[in-house]
DNA sequence: TGTTCCTCTAGTGTATGCAAGATCGTTTCT
DNA sequence: AGAAACGATCTTGCATACACTAGAGGAACA
């Protein structure tokens, strides 16, 4: 069958998890609706069989509940849900850095250090992507040095669901020089390996990122109506 | 809900998923071994289509792996990852019971306390069974003492992932004494509202029960051939 | 009029069939 | 003989067909 499109990845499944993702994340499709397999098979021009695949990984990312043979509704994307969001991934990336402080080799040590020059260039800039791309590099070495793959991998997923939130608040006005600046607190307390106190360091971080965001989407969307 | 025997889910897909879970968790299937979808089906007498979900559920849990188009393989449970999930499982145990000392109403707390006297009948008549759901119910109302429930649900997840190792671990002899006193430690902390002693206390807690299960399991399977 | 039971239908769970891609052995060329 | 190309075969990805259950709605009854 030809396809209208040039998708590099060839599982449709994965294409409409992709998009269903990204509608719900956008609020497109308010929590609590139910989404029917053949109407959204129909959407994308698919059978049943991928869309039911590309639910179930949804459903395992938290973006959907599955009732078993009472089909699939959009899980609660609420305001109340993102800011719990946040605390998780705040406590994460605390948890991570206090583990990281004690473990990190110097060479993982040397590469944080590197990445978070390489940023002051970016910020000067106003260049949101690349401090962004940055931003994430800086994490992952974190969630690296905790040693701990697993955890490292929990924290990378548990990222990945808020990706499009994170991006978002680094729109605000001067927050990416006062990223830039909190995260040198993170950096200095792993040098001295200080877990405690980079965990708290860590922790004031993601919540002032959450705070820009609340603010940057409150003054975008006054009125999210339910 | 967790998986318990008595269930009459009439679900197939559910029921080879539950089966894989735990040959994958008994070491019955070598890390890296190619699962086979048709070969599964007609162990199990079913078709692809249940064990296709079956799969894509495991993958979503970190037991398999699945690389498109090129099958599922089992998820590399090595004795290292375990420790890596046991010292995860740890710090979110932490995590929630520091943030349930602080938060947890005194309708809650009172319930804790409740459980946690239930449980002495329990160890003073050895009932393994009946100790671990009572243990269950104990972490179980510290995680909604969080307040938190995106943060409860990924706890219960991670706990439900480690089930089969949890009950392993109560069966070393004089393991429920040990564990109901250290589980008094943490109540008593929470009922001061001493989170970070909590913490401390549930860390060390879990810390024992991993060792317990390295002895356990050490003594069980001294040579784990392959 | 309110309640209970039944039927009917919409929609999920499972089976089967078909096509595309991956693996591996064979063949052919240098 | 070694390497690259080719093709047979096996497995996955997707489509279609059938089975079975949960709810809705109406009919029968108190």
């Amino acid at each position: 069958m030809p396809s209208d499109d040039a998708n590099p990845n060839p599982l449709l499944s994965e294409r409409i998890r992709i998009a269903l993702a990204d509608e719900i994340m956008a609020g497109a499709l308010a929590p609590g609706q139910a989404l029917d397999e053949q109407q959204i098979g129909d959407r994308f021009g698919a059978s049943r069989t991928p869309v039911r695949e590309a639910l179930r990984q949804l459903a395992a990312a938290g973006l959907v509940e599955i009732r078993p043979r009472r089909g699939a509704i959009v899980g609660g994307f609420t305001a109340e849900r993102i800011v719990e969001m946040f605390e998780m991934t705040a406590e994460i990336e605390a948890l991570c850095v206090r583990l990281a402080a004690w473990r990190m080799t110097p060479v993982e040590r040397s590469r944080l250090a590197r990445l978070h020059d390489e940023s002051e260039a970016m910020v000067a800039n106003n260049d949101i992507d690349g401090y962004d791309r940055l931003n994430w590099e800086f994490h992952r070495t974190i969630y690296e040095g905790t040693h701990n793959s697993f955890l490292a991998e929990q924290a990378i997923a548990l990222r990945d669901r808020m990706a499009a939130f994170r991006r978002t608040q680094l729109r605000e006005e001067g927050r990416p020089v006062r990223s830039r600046g909190e995260h040198e607190k993170v950096l200095e307390a792993i040098m001295r390996g200080d877990g405690e106190e980079a965990a708290r360091c860590m922790r004031a971080h993601m919540f002032n990122a959450s705070i820009a965001l609340e603010r940057f989407t409150a003054k975008r969307e006054p009125a999210p109506n339910n």
